[in-house]
DNA sequence: CTAATTCCTACTAAAATAGTAGGATATCCT
DNA sequence: AGGATATCCTACTATTTTAGTAGGAATTAG
């Protein structure tokens, strides 16, 4: 039940591209250091990104990528649909095209599945881009209200 | 975010021995077949269930395994925790010993994957292997009403 | 005693994961 | 025009995980 690092390193390049949505492309590899992801790595992974339509893409010298929709219309799990495959727990409740197993309609663990399923599909479509950066600056409001000390029993490995 | 057969076989596994609770130790082969399994892997997975306490096993000729508590006391999420590890679409939110990673309490990414999590220990969790039990029952009444044209547009693969 | 059964350990093929690497191509800027 | 900055595309690779297979020792009912 763990997320790869396709799924969080895209989700953390694509937010990366929402907080510098307006300001033209985004060169790859100042995603890759703020976010801490090898370069040659996220190349692949924002290649896959922008086959789906998710990004665009502008080569060239001050070339980078841009979110191709507003950050309020992509959702996260737009994101770790495209990177990771169809959510699901088991193939047989695949959002997509559900392979069915030998007696598919008599099993009894297979709706558990589906209510997984469900209940992360409603979280993950439920956030957009823009909510994060949303969140995010309303935490850096409080982090500066409140100093210093606000790392206190924080963990800074 | 896809669970090995680890868990799927082990839900089975439990599954039939929940169907089964209360008539004598269940041979592991006999589980293995119906629930179609390899019964050599079935093995490695049921030694781990044992070890976590929630099998026990009786040895010898009319031997086998007997869930350790009643049914109803165990929950899909008790067995997947122990087969899957704990669950977590991450590390960084585990729900036993969240590894931290460098910016812990900066990362917006990581409320997110909380979210997850909590919506996916919340399903696991709320159901038991007794609730299994009780559904397929009333699953093989209304087969039984409906007769063989409940599988018209069924899969039979 | 024997058949049934768990227990324990080791082995393995195939796939997925998480990169690394190199060169071709395109475009801005001077 | 030419260099610097980027994307684009493909191939390679080490490590880990997955999903088994296998063999034999130990235990117990009948």
């Amino acid at each position: 039940m763990k997320l790869s690092t396709k799924g969080r390193y895209g989700v953390k390049a694509m937010f990366d591209l929402a907080q510098n949505y307006g300001t033209g492309p985004i060169p790859l590899n100042s995603i890759a250091q703020r976010q801490n992801i090898s370069g040659y790595y996220l190349e692949q992974l924002i290649a896959i990104l922008r086959k789906a339509g998710l990004v665009k893409s502008v080569r060239g010298a001050q070339g980078g990528y841009i979110l191709s929709r507003p950050p309020e219309n992509i959702t996260i799990g737009d994101i770790i649909r495209v990177l990771e495959g169809p959510i699901a727990p088991v193939d047989c409740v695949n959002e997509e095209e559900p392979e069915p197993c030998s007696k598919w309609e008599f099993c009894i663990t297979r709706s558990i599945w589906e209510k997984v399923r469900d209940s992360v599909t409603d979280v993950l479509d439920s956030i957009t881009l823009a909510d994060m950066v949303e969140e995010e600056k309303k935490r850096n409001v409080n982090i500066k209200e409140i100093g210093t000390t606000s790392n206190i029993g924080g963990v800074n490995k």
